[in-house]
DNA sequence: CGAATTTGACCTGCGC
DNA sequence: GCGCAGGTCAAATTCG
């Protein structure tokens, strides 16, 4: 599990305190892009790139339904948030405040990727038209409500889509001495 | 023994 | 209004 490492603080703030991304360029093997949803068409980056996405209420995650048919683009699938705002009604005049969804996709054998958080799983859907299930997870440092939301796609199973919700408000837990050198890997990868 | 995972039940939003 | 699909909770269980 340690051979790949993703990094991808979700941005402290606008002020970029300490946003940095990294994915696991040491391994060959794989790849990641981000995406984020909207009329906009997908921009593939690293750095910076972690915009808000206010998702609308446009729920579209499948293109193929109905028969077994065969219907696969070569290309990726956008990932488009789903509705959302405030579940739990319950709870006290909750603003609408839809939070920001940072979605990519990783090119991994594994579904668990390790971003130098500490996730609890909290947990698991079977999601329709798609063979695999939907793990959800979230930040157990306390007072941190960050949650990420892991999925593989039926079409490639080499390809694990992981979903960002919130932002962390305290640093990595995990040693950072890796971190460090995907980092200085990344910047190599990236150069500028 | 405490922390993390598993897994089914429960809740809510949405489309028909 | 009902049923489906997605998301969360919590008790039981496993793991370190």
């Amino acid at each position: 599990m340690e051979n790949y490492q993703t990094y991808f603080p979700a941005a402290g703030n606008n002020s970029s305190s300490t946003s940095s991304a990294s994915l696991d360029m040491v391994n060959p093997q794989s790849y990641t892009e981000f995406q984020h949803g909207g009329s906009k068409s997908s921009s593939a980056g690293f750095l910076g790139l972690m915009t808000e996405m206010e998702v609308p209420g446009s729920l579209n995650v499948n293109s193929s339904s109905s028969n077994n048919n065969n219907n696969d683009s070569s290309q990726n699938k956008n990932f488009l948030g789903s509705g959302n705002g405030d579940k739990l009604g319950k709870k006290k005049g909750e603003k609408k405040i839809r939070k920001p969804r940072y979605a990519f996709q990783t090119r991994s054998q594994v579904d668990i990727l390790d971003d130098g958080y500490r996730w609890r799983k909290y947990g698991q859907k079977a999601v329709k038209n798609n063979k695999f299930p939907r793990s959800y997870y979230r930040c157990t440092h306390q007072g941190c409500n960050v949650k990420k939301q892991v999925q593989r796609l039926t079409k490639d199973e080499g390809v694990v889509v992981t979903t960002y919700e919130g932002m962390h408000s305290h640093p990595i837990e995990k040693s950072t001495d890796n971190f460090e050198h995907i980092l200085s890997q990344m910047q190599i990868y990236t150069s500028y």
